[in-house]
Formats: C-alpha cells, structure tokens, sequence
DNA sequence: ACCTGAACACCGTTCAAGT
DNA sequence: ACCTGAACACCGTTCAAGT
C-alpha cells in the first residue's frame, strides 16, 4: 500500500478507521473476528479493507503496532527499576498477561516468534526479540539465568505459560513464570 | 446416538467409517479439517456425520479415544519401568509428542483440561486427568515434586511447553519438560 | 486513485424426500 | 430408522462499475 502520508484524504481517513475499529474488534473477538464486520463498523466497504490490508495478518499487525512497541519500552523501564532477573521475569509477566487480556494478541506474538515464520521478520517480531534479547543477556550477565537461552525461546516459553494459565482460567501465570525462572537458573 | 451394538447395519458401517477416516483427516490436518471432506472420504452425506456425531468436538473426540485410552495406558507402564518422578516426565514427554506431532490432539487435550470446560468431564478428560493425578501423588511422595500441583495441572503446563516447542519447530520438547521439573522440585 | 457492494466460492448445518 | 443431498446461511475474497 502507499505510504499513509501520502493517500488522498478519504483514504487515510479510512485507513485511520480501520486500524481503530481493528484494534477494538481484535481484542474483544480474538484474532479470528469477522473482517467484514470490522469493515462494517468502519463504515467502509469489504473491498476498502482489503485494498489497506492484504492479508488477516497484516491488518493484526497493523493495529497493534502502538502496542508492541509499549511492550518493547515497558521493558527498558523495567530495566531500570529492577536487577536483570527480576527485570526479565516482571516484563515477561506484562506480556503474558496481555496475552491473556488482550484478544489476537496471543496469535500475534506468536507468528512473530515462530521459527520459520516470515512474520518473525516484521516490526512486531523484531521489536519484541530484541526487548527480549536485551533482558536475557543482562540476566546471563548478572549470573541469574543459564547461558543456553536466547531472547526468542523465553518469549516461546511466556506464550507456552500464558496459554497454560489460560487452560486454568487465567490464574497462575505469575506463578509458573517463576517456575520457569527457578528452572532456568545456572548451576 | 443409539447405543453402536443396537445400530442397523448400514448405520453401524458408517459410524465406524466415519471414525477411522476422521481420524485419519484430524490427525492430518488438524481439529478444523473439514467435516465435509470427512463425510466425503468416508461416502457418506453430510447429514449422516450429523447425525452420528452432532458436533465437531463430539467426532474429535470419538475418533481419538481409543489414543487417550493408550495413553493412559502408558503412564501404568511408564510408573512401572522408572522411579515416580523420571515416570512423571517421560509421560509428559509422550503426550507432549503426540501433541505436536498428531493433529487435532492437542486441541483435544487442552480442551480435557480447561477450567469450566464440560469437556473436562468426558471420557478423555477423566481418563488423561486420572493418569496424571496418579503419577504426580507418586512423585509427590517421593519427594521428588511440590505438593502444591495437581495432576490436571502439569497436563496445562506440558500443554503450554508443547506450543512453545511447535513455535521453535517443535524442538526442545524434552529440555522444556525438564526446565519444569527442576522448577518444580521441592525445597 | 480510491471506494462500493454485488458476485462468487467455500463450508457448516438443517431438513424434506426417499429407502 | 436411517440416509442423501439440495437448500440455506455465513463469511472471506474479488472485481466491475462508479466517483
């Protein structure tokens, strides 16, 4: 698509509207949410949301780029408030916790830690790697997590724990993160 | 359904049919295959799958039982050959497998152990929740694991440690499984 | 250049007609 | 009693016509 600055007016208006009703209708429906409906709640036609956005994905993506990049800032601040192991496993939590809260976040982080995924390579996937990689190395640093783990696997692992407090209605993540990180600690 | 022994013939045909090529068509393409192409395969309209199997979930977990019922199975075998807390890990790391290996398995598994789910209370989920239950109080005993975790719990975190392997191309199952029990070793 | 919405395709589900 | 497959509904996706 052209760049956004450089649509005429009604498209950049349309464009402005679907990423808002996206990010509404995603979270509240899950990453599978009717796109006609978002195109509906838009005011714009089927044809307009495809024009903007190729592909299910790209429009996911699209609406919560804000998101993940709060993500990957919130973890620069928690690095600063706390020591590295701790920093790692309360930023880990945050994520976590969005992934259960927030609807079609959980499948977004997901393709964007997927090996082999080429969503691995966008924005969001780069963004949220290396938040990650920056923690981990500080934990490995400090002498608090193994040096067998990369940024990527404990991002593989927060969703693997998300989706396990999830089957348990939710409860527990904070829990089995610390699991986690007694699991990971060297020696 | 009627009772299978009670069924005419024809019918008792097609429920056997329809189980063998679902199972099949699942654990190729995953639990939302299409059921038309099941009735299809199996040479039976679309409304005979309807009738023997009134959801997707019921025919899931039909075409599957006799999977779970083996799994079961394996934990007696496993508890047998090695001391309760290795027995505890090995049969987490046979369901994870088939978990990621078996399409359909793992959305049936996560739906056996979800908060709420009535699922949680049929066939599978009694018979996975059971085996589970019986080696974790073993391991508990032994001393070899927390006695806060239940049995349905450790199937939520295999579950959760099996999508995080399958985002890393289905590598590290067993070193996941073993970050976990060190996690969950007492003291 | 962009938008609209009808048209098409696909699939799940129901049910009237048939044996 | 059971089966069939047409019919309906729903949704994703494309594209001809319009501005």
């Amino acid at each position: 698509m052209a760049q956004v600055r450089s649509m005429r007016a009604d498209a950049r208006r349309n464009h402005e509207r679907l990423l808002k009703v996206a990010a509404e209708v995603f979270a509240e429906q899950g990453e599978r949410a009717s796109l006609d409906e978002i195109a509906k709640r838009a005011g714009v036609g089927s044809g307009t949301l495809y024009r903007h956005f190729p592909t299910r994905h790209a429009l996911l993506e699209a609406a919560y780029v804000g998101r993940i990049q709060a993500l990957g800032a919130r973890a620069d601040e928690i690095a600063v408030e706390l020591p590295p192991g701790e920093a790692l496993v309360a930023w880990l939590g945050e994520i976590g916790l969005g992934m259960i809260q927030v609807g079609g976040l959980k499948a977004l982080l997901g393709s964007a830690v997927t090996d082999g995924d080429s969503f691995a390579a966008t924005v969001c996937g780069v963004t949220v790697q290396a938040a990650a990689e920056k923690l981990v190395r500080a934990a490995v640093a400090e002498g608090s997590l193994r040096g067998d783990v990369s940024g990527v696997e404990v991002l593989r692992l927060a969703h693997g724990l998300a989706t396990a407090s999830e089957l348990g209605g939710g409860r527990d993540l904070a829990r089995y993160l610390r699991l986690l990180m007694e699991g990971l600690h060297p020696g």
